[in-house]
DNA sequence: TGACTTTAGACCCGATAGGGTATATAATAT
DNA sequence: ATATTATATACCCTATCGGGTCTAAAGTCA
């Protein structure tokens, strides 16, 4: 259901990287990449797109009842 | 080049919503609202989603090249 | 031109996000 | 069983977000 956290694990997992090495990677904290992909709320939108940018991505508005 | 701050500003004057009712009717602040159509990169995802679900959408990721 | 509305800044302050670190639990392998 | 690795949780600290408020600028229309 959250389709950012979910996108993240997911990459990060099929790139064979561990949450550590996807933090040092990215430039964040490694807490951060855990709340994030925890699916936290209140995360910054600047560091999730820090985040998504390694993968070519960035946060866009999307329907609410895709699944 | 910010999708989200475009989408919400757009939609907002399609509704014929000033900031202020916006902000109102959303139960965010105004200042809020200002700062992220103005394309703030670090407003928190919470409140983001706020705003988007009042046209049924949240934020997602998608491919950063997509204009 | 001048009223009026809407949007954009600046200021202060309380609440909290994120980093670092340490510890704990879970998972995997030997 | 027990190392080893990965992930989760908790603490402290600093930076800053977001709200409220006020002022200024930019539109809008008579």
């Amino acid at each position: 259901m959250n389709a950012i956290a979910d996108y993240i694990k997911a990459q990060r997992k099929a790139a064979g990287l561990t949450q550590e090495e996807f933090a040092a990677r990215s430039g964040l904290g490694l807490r951060f990449i855990r709340e994030l992909e925890q699916g936290k709320k209140t995360v910054r939108l600047d560091k999730v797109n820090q985040a998504l940018a390694m993968f070519g991505m960035t946060a866009i508005p999307g329907r609410k009842d895709d699944e």
